[in-house]
RNA sequence: CGGGACGUAGCGCAGCCUGGUAGCGCACCUGCCUUGGGAGCAGGGGGCCGUGGGUUCGAAUCCCGCCGUCCCGACCA
């Protein structure tokens, strides 16, 4: 029971300037939110109410699948990260400091290693696995660029688990259960979601899945076949080694170096040169690891950095500076090509068929044409290194695929044992050998869930909250606060839903029924009863779908049951 | 880190170009009136104009530095 005029719930009647999505906007304007600074939030009452929402399905989840909680330290010293190898790895994003006595520390974007350090101490037989541990904790990420609120900040909160198990099929087991509960989870949350393939970054391991909430403001691209049950996020979606026909060396044509000044984007070359891009080998350089790498592509593709960075084993993949380019081609940048170039050179699957194409000549202001593959100069290999695209279709089944954008709110990880080898996190078999963890790990964005669902619910007038994630599950508007019927009736009615296990709001603010209007349709509770002078005479009250905006007058006394059984019902998977 | 913009009352903004010590809407306080979709009238409170320096008789306004915030980019040779 919560009487509004005691609430500390500010909304607002205008549009935040900074903020450019739905959810962040109406997060705001409900008084979820506020900013402290760039990329940290305050949480206020009613938002605080939907985040413990969030919470407590992770947790009846987490635990219904087996996994146990405990609460690990945000702060962490650097020593467990630089015994993981992640202290130079993790970049900027790290957000490090010192202590009085000068010594390094970290605060945890993430807990592999507190997680790992505190299993290894503790686990010493293959007959205290498997574990699974998870937290909700307070993550911080430097990120390059906080945007959209609370989707993605520095300051989060983040469910983060992991699993232990001392065999691949154990592991693959636990991978599976952490699969099913969060299926479940972002169903209970009411969202349109979808599993999908995904890279595994800087956590590193084997697979991962991530899970998706469907938004056109999402910042992760994926595809989904329309026939099969393939679903990956843009950067893993793989494109198949197309079939090589063997080149006749007879139709190569001799190679003719073009003078063609300032011409040195893809478009130029192909105006300048009446060419198309398929026509023309593009050559990029990369420094990976810092050192120079040569990758080809076709004129109108795209690389896909993430595989090229897996493709290479690489840490640190970047375009080459123009200082590089300069060494490495003797040109400046927009003349680079494979010929007598003093690096690694690989390509892309979409040059696997390609002859006398138009590539850059290591000289400025020159291209040359009728380049083959073999004659002119040799790759390293052929691989997948490049962006799927319209046009192209399933890696699996060969049909159409589709593209939708989505939100990242979860993310599951098969990690063998890349930290408990780095970390040195073993067991005793039942053979008596010592053997290696086998890791998984899984997070869940909790705020980012929350705005997930907004960017899903909401209508011109605010929030549309799923009755599962709803801060009240029900609004008492009593329209003029001085009718003493309305206030008796209300009060009434207030300790009778609450009985029923209701969450109420009392809105007893001395307000016009229009403003009281206006914010119970901004915060978004799914169901309003209107307490007004004219139903009171017949005994009723108005009862309100904020969703259907359908309304319905029902005498007072059957309120309460009947919204106990909508409410009840719409909780209930 | 590169580019752009913006910092004036709790919020949204004007004033700056053309220097003369600050204004509008919302919100807030008091009173009256009103009471089913962000009412009306009257009165009122609130601002080192981001910060430090410079120019000037005089700076929110012009110049320089710094800090902060937001947007775009940081993949196409």
């Amino acid at each position: 029971m919560m009487r509004y005029s005691e609430m500390f719930l500010p909304t607002g009647r205008e549009t935040p300037s900074d903020a450019e999505v739905a959810s962040h906007q109406l997060m705001v304007r409900a008084g979820m939110i506020r900013k402290l600074t760039s990329g940290i939030y305050s949480y206020l009452p009613l938002g605080l109410r939907v985040i413990r929402k969030v919470e407590q399905i992770v947790r009846e989840e987490m635990n219904r699948a087996g996994a146990q909680e405990v609460f690990l330290p945000a702060a962490q010293p650097s020593e467990l990260w630089i015994e993981s190898g992640r202290w130079e790895m993790y970049g900027k994003e790290l957000l490090r400091f010192k202590d009085r006595n000068m010594r390094d520390y970290c605060i945890g974007p993430t807990h592999e290693e507190v997680i790992t350090d505190l299993v290894r101490n503790e686990i010493q037989t293959y007959r205290q696995l498997p574990r699974n541990l998870y937290q909700i904790q307070t993550k911080f990420r430097d990120e390059i660029r906080p945007r959209f609120g609370v989707m993605r900040c520095r300051e989060f909160g983040m469910k983060d688990a992991y699993s232990f198990d001392a065999d691949e099929s154990g592991a693959e087991e636990s991978y599976r259960k952490m699969f099913d509960a969060y299926t479940r989870i972002f169903e209970r949350c009411g969202l349109g979601f979808r599993a999908v393939e995904a890279d595994s970054g800087s956590i590193g391991g084997s697979f991962s899945h991530e899970f998706l909430v469907t938004a056109d403001s999402g910042e992760d691209g994926m595809v989904y076949c329309i026939a099969c049950p393939y679903a990956a996020n843009l950067e893993k979606a793989e494109i198949p080694r197309p079939e090589a026909v063997k080149a006749d060396p007879s139709t190569f044509l001799p190679v003719e170096e073009v003078h063609t000044p300032n011409v040195r984007t893809i478009e130029e070359v192909c105006a300048f040169l009446s060419c198309k891009p398929g026509d023309v080998v593009k050559t990029l350089l990369f420094s990976c690891d810092g050192k120079p790498v040569a990758v080809l592509i076709q004129g109108e593709e795209e690389i896909n950095e993430i595989k090229l960075k897996n493709y290479l084993n690489a840490g640190v993949v970047e375009l080459a500076t123009d200082d590089v380019v300069l060494e490495v081609t003797g040109a400046p940048k927009g003349f680079a090509g494979a010929r007598g170039i003093k690096c690694r050179i690989i390509a892309d699957y979409s040059l696997i068929n390609m002859k006398n194409f138009v590539m850059g000549a290591n000289r400025e202001d020159y291209h040359l044409k009728n380049c083959n593959f073999g004659r002119d100069f040799k790759v390293e290999a052929f691989a997948d290194l490049r962006m799927i695209k319209e046009g192209d279709t399933c890696p699996r089944c060969g049909k159409d695929i589709r593209f939708a954008r989505g939100i990242e709110v979860g993310h599951v990880f098969k990690l063998g044992t890349k930290y408990s080898k780095a970390m040195k996190a073993t067991f005793l078999d039942r053979d008596g050998k010592e053997k290696l963890m086998i890791m998984g790990c899984y997070g869940i964005g909790i705020g980012r869930t929350a705005a997930a669902c907004i960017e899903q619910n909401h209508d011109e007038e605010g929030i549309v909250w799923p009755v599962p994630l709803a801060p009240f599950h029900v609004v008492v508007t009593p329209v003029n606060i001085n009718d003493g019927r309305l206030m008796e009736a209300g009060e009434r009615l207030y300790r009778e839903l609450t009985e029923a296990g209701l969450e109420v709001l009392f809105d007893d603010r001395d307000e016009r029924a229009g403003v009281k209007f206006k914010d119970a349709d901004l915060i978004g509770i799914p169901w309003r009863v209107t307490l007004g002078p004219k139903r009171i005479e017949e005994g009723k009250g108005e009862v309100r779908n904020r969703k259907t905006k359908s309304v319905e007058a029902m005498p007072l006394d059957g309120i309460a049951a009947f919204l106990k059984q909508e409410v009840a019902s719409a909780l209930d998977i």
